[in-house]
DNA sequence: ATAGCGCAAATTGCATACAATACCCAAATC
DNA sequence: GATTTGGGTATTGTATGCAATTTGCGCTAT
């Protein structure tokens, strides 16, 4: 009933059908995480053949992924340059992630679906009050946390049974600050009580609500909102070096420098 | 001032860098897109180059490129094979793209620009009033719209300064139907009289005035309101053969077939 | 000293040989 | 007769040599 997955998952999931591509796109997106190509500097094909020891035509392939996921741009003259981001481009990247989830939320509203199908939501509202309410802060709570919190994404998705909804949702997140569970982390070390988890918690419950009683304006406007929650918390960490080093893609940011 | 481009247009120029590559990309999705290729058919990469006479390399990218913007899906095994497009996709594209117009928009008005700013969108709406006053339906101002109306479209989405707005609208559209002007043609076949088009030209007007008067949700409703009129365009020419045959990519269409 | 020109080195683009893998059909066995 | 297994064929994945382009440096001339 729920038609989807027609537009192919291939944005979220690269498609590399080979070993050596697999292995060129996992490694060389590490080192681009992890700081080793620094934003700004040129991306040679022979450095990287050196450094993972593929050949380049995997490495090309790869290359060209992480160019379309947005960790790379292309120069004029060919070749590649590791892109950075400011803060400005994080609150970009979060607030069209809420216009998407948002429409989605709306979609899945006027689809008024039945209680059957929203049981899953509801399901992990549940595991989630349960996380939040039994367990007192740990790692392991938390972690349990994120998964909660993705298949809550992930299953408004699906209930918005839209594929262009879903090709789109999954190139703004292909930059992991992006992501819903970018900023859990960082808020978690913030306010050790768990604060902001109890507001998302609440805000999720008003999603499922007015899904479905098929408000579509007002769930979309919530899951707007909710999409603001990131900001706020990057904007906790704002300043605080000890806390911006847990911000996803960490060492592509610029600070904003050279102010007048 | 309005800081853009930071997202890099890769998305929207799909950056081949090389002439083969170039020829490559054009040629094959000029093939698929008159049916060459038909929808459901596998796509060899020795076949293309049989056909292109272009060796496998730069066509492996080109196949690859053909994917991100949408024509092509990847097979388990490997390879590629052309995708299909039902109508009910087709709506999905357009609603989406409304809703990223419409997200402009809003943008656009919370940025409150100035009226220089906003001076060469009034100068299009000029020019377009005259066109659509001033001739008779012609082909030639038919194509001076289609400009006119595409120029629109790209002021509205620099208006908005979020490179990654830019960025998703770029992958939407990369979906020849998704656009703007997809449906300027049958409107003009099916209504001599260019009524749509003074529709749409109000919606324009009235877009403009909500940013100019900051209005940032008039402004998203209308421009969302507006990418309906795609829709309404497609809708009259639903069934109608002899008119389906102008939808940009009509021959990546599969009829709805096989209802109960 | 500086600007412009030209050559050399580095780097990407292209083509193709080779390897690995998936697919299909046929044959044999249960 | 159906199912499974084997091999052969077709197709994609990988590596690398070669060509073309770009970049940067050094030299020269003004």
């Amino acid at each position: 009933m729920v038609k989807q997955g027609s537009f192919d998952d291939a944005v979220a999931r690269p498609a590399p059908r080979s070993r050596q591509q697999i292995q060129a796109l996992l490694k060389l997106r590490e080192l681009i995480l992890s700081g080793a190509f620094p934003p700004g500097e040129r991306v040679s094909e022979l450095d990287v053949v050196g450094r993972l020891g593929i050949s380049r035509t995997p490495i090309r392939a790869a290359l060209t992924m992480l160019q379309h996921e947005g960790f790379l741009r292309t120069l004029p003259g060919g070749g590649f340059i590791v892109r950075d981001f400011s803060i400005a481009d994080i609150h970009d990247a979060i607030d069209i992630r809420g216009v998407l989830e948002g429409a989605a939320a709306r979609r899945a509203a006027e689809r008024k679906p039945s209680p059957a199908e929203l049981a899953p939501m509801q399901a992990v509202l549940e595991e989630t009050d349960e996380v939040l309410h039994a367990a007192h802060p740990s790692q392991q709570a938390l972690e349990h946390y994120v998964r909660l919190n993705e298949r809550f994404h992930r299953l408004l998705l699906d209930l918005a049974a839209s594929p262009m909804l879903r090709r789109s949702l999954a190139h703004v997140q292909s930059l992991p600050f992006a992501s819903p569970n970018a900023f859990v982390e960082i808020q978690a070390r913030v306010n050790a009580r768990d604060e902001v988890l109890l507001i998302a918690q609440a805000q999720h419950r008003s999603i499922v609500e007015a899904i479905a009683l098929g408000e579509g304006a007002r769930a979309e406007s919530l899951a707007r909102e909710h999409a603001r929650l990131a900001r706020r918390n990057l904007d906790l960490a704002q300043g605080r070096l000890e806390l911006m080093r847990f911000v996803p893609g960490a060492a592509l940011l610029r600070e904003a420098r050279e102010e007048p």
